[in-house]
DNA sequence: ATATTTTAATTGATATATCAATTATATTTG
DNA sequence: CAAATATAATTGATATATCAATTAAAATAT
C-alpha cells in the first residue's frame, strides 16, 4: 500500500519520510508534555550538551534561519524552559540557560525521542543506514555546490 | 566539509537533505516567476495532470493539511493562477481549473524543476536512487504503523 | 581613534503547518 | 423519510519558515 508518487522522484519520497517521522515524533513528545514542539526538544537537547552555543549556531544545528530561532527560543522562555540573560563578553549575544522545567522535561522526553528513532529506523541494516546517510549527503552536497 | 550531526542520527540528514533542496528549488524557481512557491508549483503540476483532483486530494498527494491546502489555494486563486468554481454534483467540493497564466507559468517552470531534480541526483547511480527509495518507505512504513 | 564593515539578534510581512472547531452538504441507517 | 453520521472545505489560533530591513555591538581598516 505504498502511495504512488505524483512526482516520480525519490526527493518526494525523502519529504514524505520526514513529514511522516516528525508526525509520529511530535505525537508520542504531546503525550508526555503537551506544550513542547519536536523542535524546541531538539533545543533543548542540544543546549543540554553544550550551553555555549549562541542562537546562531543553534539555528545553523537544526537548519532553522536566526527569525525562527528568535522566536522559538523566546517562546520557551516565556513557557519557561529557558532562561536568557545578555552575554557580557559579547553583547550582541545571549547566554542561555536550562530552567529547572527544562531539565525535568529533558529526563521526561529523552527515552521517547530515542524511541522514535529507533521506532523509525527499525529493520534498517547497519549498511543501510550507512548508505541512506552516504546518497543524502551527496544530494546536500548537489544542493550546495551547483 | 560534512556538517557534524548533532542527533547522531539519519533522520537529520533526511531532514537537512530536504530543506537544502526546497532551498535550491525556490530560488531557481525565484529567478524565473517570482510570486510563486515550491508548493504552488507543484499544485499546478498535479492538477495540470488531472483537474479532477478535489482540494483533499491535493493534499494527500503533497502532504498538506486541508487547512494549508485551503490557503494555498486561496492565495493561487488570488494570484491568478487558478479559478474555483463550485462542484455541482457534490457541492461540498470545488472543480478547480488552471488560468491562462497558470498554464504559461507551467510551461516556463517545468524545465526549471526538473532541472532541479537533475541537478540534486547528480552522479547518482539508478541503484543507489532504487535503495534509497526502499529504505525511505521502509521508515515511512515504521512511522505509519507504530 | 574614527570610519567602515561584520556579526548576532530582532522585527515586520507574508506563507505555511497544525490542531480544533465549525459549516455545509452527502451518505447512511433505523 | 428523519436522524445520525461522515465528508469537504473553511476558519481561528498559534507556531514556524523565509526574506528583507533594522539595531546594536564588535572587529577591522585606514
Amino acid at each position: 500500500m505504498k502511495q504512488k508518487n505524483p512526482t516520480g522522484t525519490v526527493l518526494y519520497t525523502i519529504e514524505q519520510t520526514i513529514k511522516e517521522y516528525r508526525k509520529i515524533s511530535q505525537k508520542n513528545i504531546g503525550e508526555i508534555v503537551s506544550d513542547i514542539t519536536v523542535d524546541q526538544c531538539l533545543v533543548l537537547l542540544i543546549l543540554n550538551e553544550n550551553l555555549n552555543y549562541s542562537q546562531k549556531e543553534i539555528a545553523t544545528l537544526i537548519f532553522k534561519d536566526n527569525a525562527s530561532i528568535t522566536r522559538i527560543i523566546e517562546l520557551m522562555v516565556k513557557k519557561e524552559y529557558l532562561i536568557r540573560k545578555i552575554n557580557e563578553l559579547d553583547r550582541r549575544k545571549f547566554n542561555l540557560e536550562i530552567t529547572e522545567k527544562g531539565i525535568s522535561t529533558i529526563e521526561l522526553l529523552s527515552p521517547v525521542i530515542k524511541q522514535n528513532r529507533t521506532t523509525a529506523l527499525d529493520g534498517l541494516s547497519a549498511n543501510e543506514i550507512e548508505l541512506l546517510d552516504k546518497v543524502l549527503n551527496k544530494i546536500i552536497t548537489n544542493c550546495k555546490t551547483k
